[in-house]
DNA sequence: TTTTTTTATGCAATCGTTGTCGGTAACGTT
DNA sequence: AACGTTACCGACAACGATTGCATAAAAAAA
């Protein structure tokens, strides 16, 4: 026997589906007795409501969609869990698309998880964002959005990131203690609000510690280090830079362990030759070789964060709420990479 | 203005939606004039089917549902990306569940995905899998189901995995060549088919090569590396054995890494105390300290065929199929993690 | 002109569930 | 005896889309 329907059990107990629909949920005009046998035959059955027929019913579907350059980043799978921790909880499920960096894939998914009536959506911008007017139209028609870590400007909605600029200047200033003048940086599309915010971090180290800002030090990857030649061509350049830098901060997973690849296999030694911070959540920073130096995001907080507010905007839709911007504390943690060898 | 609905463009047009729907699709009995203004305001005001209404119509979804241990692993990232390569091709979405290695997480996201109709399922089993009822019935129910990776031993349909004995067995020799003859093998728990597979090609090549198997010297991680502690004590147990290994041949990215991790906390040096063989896909296993050698499963390719094989089931239902087992080779990377130093 | 055929369209049912409305029976009140 | 309450339950429509069947109008054949 199949999957069973309400139809199935009030047939089977000679009922109108409205009693037994009712039943099920308990409501007080229905006969305790009736009840009781609605509810035993179901469980018998093992009768489970069609979540599908109650999504076109009731225009949900107590689920969130989650947008993502990329699942295969330690800091968006933290993110995930935390995500997935509140959302659970909350009795909400998760639909998890990633977009490979790619604008058009974004747009695609955002399409998709609207048709598919999600109740919301939490977005990390892809690096090749700038236009927002997907969301928009979705947000005007009542969907609710929050933001997080990659998050746009101009726009008015919950956004929560970490305190980049904090990050990127505590990561910079830690090399520049350690000796370290010719500071480069390595990081993400310009126009996303992250390497805006870490380039201010980073700058404005340089700044009040007099160290001039060198504009050939700073090398955008715009597909976030998913183009291997792109990245490959960035830290060339900073290599055989007619000053090379003595050091290189840089920003997310890929970006930084191609960096670090790139660097031995040019045959130039980590931290002697050329120092390395990454802005990352890598797990496995320990382990490298050398265990690497790192300004770590609280992935998992900021994913549980972001899920409370995206839930309360969706079970508090009149609420007039005043849209916060959290950011969240970063931690520099000191490894081998970024040691001066004296 | 919200969201268009064929009724909306059924009255807009002084036509009924039978028309509508099947103007949209290019009926041909549909008169050419009528479908292009149909087709002409569909396209206007942006029209797109409700996926719900037709999934309740159609109990279907064009979508397929993956349920996997954890994403934050290498394997299981690379195999999504497999996954979704070939099921947008082809037209069908891909709802990814994680289960943290939990039964209970994996046997709830079953009935979600089948109950929000999925039209097939790729499933690698979690750590505490041993009853496979609930995939079983929904087989018997006519949802078509496909394992990969850790497939279970007595179920009838395609399987896709790597070829686990052969790849141990080449990583153990590897060990063995160099010299090591105490090797110890950290792994998965031990119902899961690439834990008997590997241990298999482990203990053959022992051996082959004349040396006998400790049984001391195997240990089980029965959450797949999830758990801290159980990592730790068996690789305090391998560190502290009266007879200590001089390598470990170990399973997954989660062990490996835990694995390294501990060896170097109690301050041994791999691979001059303790060489190391990973049978794991970590993108950064050459960035580690040492660079580690390891058995690397081809994760994209495998999704791939497991999607491709999952996707024929859901097409071609009644052609009478002889279901495959596919086992796909493994390639075994060394460095410096298990070379001896003479 | 009448009949048949073709063409183009609408009606109604369906998927599973719930909300609205309405109805019946039993009981209490005057 | 007449009416109002209350408790319980069912019919129907709706959500958005598809589809078998019916049918009107137009065209073709008689």
């Amino acid at each position: 026997m199949g999957i069973i329907t309400i139809k199935d059990i009030a047939k089977a107990l000679n009922l109108s589906t409205s009693t037994v629909s009712r039943a099920l949920r308990g409501s007080y005009e229905i006969n305790a007795e009736t009840k009781r046998l609605v509810m035993e035959y179901a469980e018998r059955m093992n009768y489970r409501p069609n979540p599908i027929a109650l999504s076109l019913k009731e225009n949900r579907s107590r689920s969130i969609g989650v947008i993502i350059p990329e699942i295969a980043n330690n800091f968006f799978s933290q993110a995930i869990n935390g995500i997935e921790s509140i959302a659970y909880n909350r009795g909400y499920h998760v639909v998890i698309s990633q977009n490979h960096e790619s604008y058009e894939r974004e747009l695609v998914s955002t399409q998709y998880l609207a048709q598919r009536r999600v109740d919301g959506l939490l977005v990390s911008l892809s690096g090749e964002s700038n236009d927002l007017e997907h969301f928009k139209e979705l947000q005007s028609k009542g969907l609710p959005i929050v933001f997080f870590d990659r998050v746009p400007q101009d726009y008015i909605t919950h956004k929560v990131t970490a305190d980049n600029f904090a990050g990127a200047y505590e990561g910079t200033e830690h090399l520049i203690q350690q000796g370290y003048r010719r500071i480069a940086h390595l990081t993400s599309p310009s126009w996303l609000s992250i390497t805006y915010e870490r380039l201010e971090g980073y700058k404005k180290a340089l700044q009040n510690h007099g160290i001039p800002i060198d504009e050939s030090y700073i090398k955008y990857c715009s597909h976030g280090g998913m183009i291997a030649e792109e990245v490959e061509n960035a830290v060339l350049e900073l290599i055989h830079h007619p000053n090379r830098p003595d050091a290189i901060f840089s920003a997310g997973d890929r970006l930084t362990t191609s960096c670090m690849s790139l660097i031995r296999k040019e045959g130039l030694r980590i931290p002697d030759d050329i120092a390395i911070v990454g802005f990352t959540n890598l797990v496995s920073a320990h382990l490298l070789n050398p265990a690497l130096s790192a300004v770590t995001q609280p992935a998992y907080e900021m994913g549980q964060l972001a899920t409370e507010f995206l839930i309360d905007l969706i079970e508090r839709p009149k609420a007039t709420i005043r849209f916060e911007s959290k950011r969240l504390d970063t931690r520099l943690v000191i490894r081998e990479s970024s040691l001066k060898s004296s």
